[in-house]
DNA sequence: ATACCCCCCGTACCATGGTACGGAGTCAAG
DNA sequence: CTTGACTCCGTACCATGGTACGGGGGGTAT
């Protein structure tokens, strides 16, 4: 019976990625080398739950690189450092929504000027002001 | 008198990038060649006003191809599409920024979590669960 | 037994937004 | 008259995160 669990086509859709994003984390180091019975990877619900770490770890704005870190203190267990990323990441996070909400609420005032008024496009026009 | 107006260097520091990004603007279409004089660019304040632009616009998360689509607007003048752009851009922003305020405050609890729990590490266990 | 889908592999390629390199010319100050 | 700061140019290279390609094999369903 080598050939019990996910097959890297299950894991990826399983895992919400293609096949070869799966073989990618794997070349990076961030899955382990699978089990390989019969040549192929055969992989377990802990690979499910890394590759799944991975892209969560990933939309919290994470690079890999990151994301390896992330991984590596799980097996040393030095959460000191664990939070200290986590709150670094929670700085940039913060900078970033601020950027992107000021960017946000400029262009809605300028698209509804531009609907409103004559003259040059002021969405165009604010942008020029820099 | 071919020497009036900024060099590369001086454009580039008062926009805040470095001379190469300034070519590589140039390159893309997103600035205008410049007048040439004696064979070195010189630039106007509209040039200044123009890299400004890219730079306000960039940061509002428009990708350097669609500033150039931008940019084109401002030629043809055609505001409803500049809306409609603009629209869009709100739209990806406010998904965006969702997502980001979601990891944020996952962060947040986790960080929080991680100082006063015993057991194993509430952040990286938090993102195996996917 | 033919089709179809999945697996293997390495290598190459993609987009995005720059950044660096190296050689050559010009200009002003010391 | 040399040094330093600036310019020119094309081409190459970088990081990030994948995506595609092409050739080979195997299992199952019709």
């Amino acid at each position: 019976m080598a050939n019990t669990g996910l097959t890297i086509g299950t894991l990826a859709r399983e895992g919400g990625v293609g096949v070869e994003t799966v073989r990618y984390y794997q070349r990076r180091g961030l899955l382990a080398q699978p089990r390989r019975g019969d040549g192929i990877r055969r992989y377990g619900s802990e690979d499910l739950r890394r590759l799944r770490f991975i892209r969560t770890a990933q939309a919290a704005g994470f690079t890999l690189e990151q994301v390896g870190e992330l991984l590596a203190l799980d097996a040393t267990e030095d959460r000191a450092k664990a939070r200290t990323l986590a709150r670094a990441r929670i700085v940039a996070l913060d900078a970033k929504i601020a950027e992107l909400q000021t960017a946000r609420d400029a262009l809605k005032r300028l698209a509804r000027e531009c609907a409103h008024s004559t003259g040059p496009c002021p969405i165009i026009a604010a942008f020029e002001q820099g």
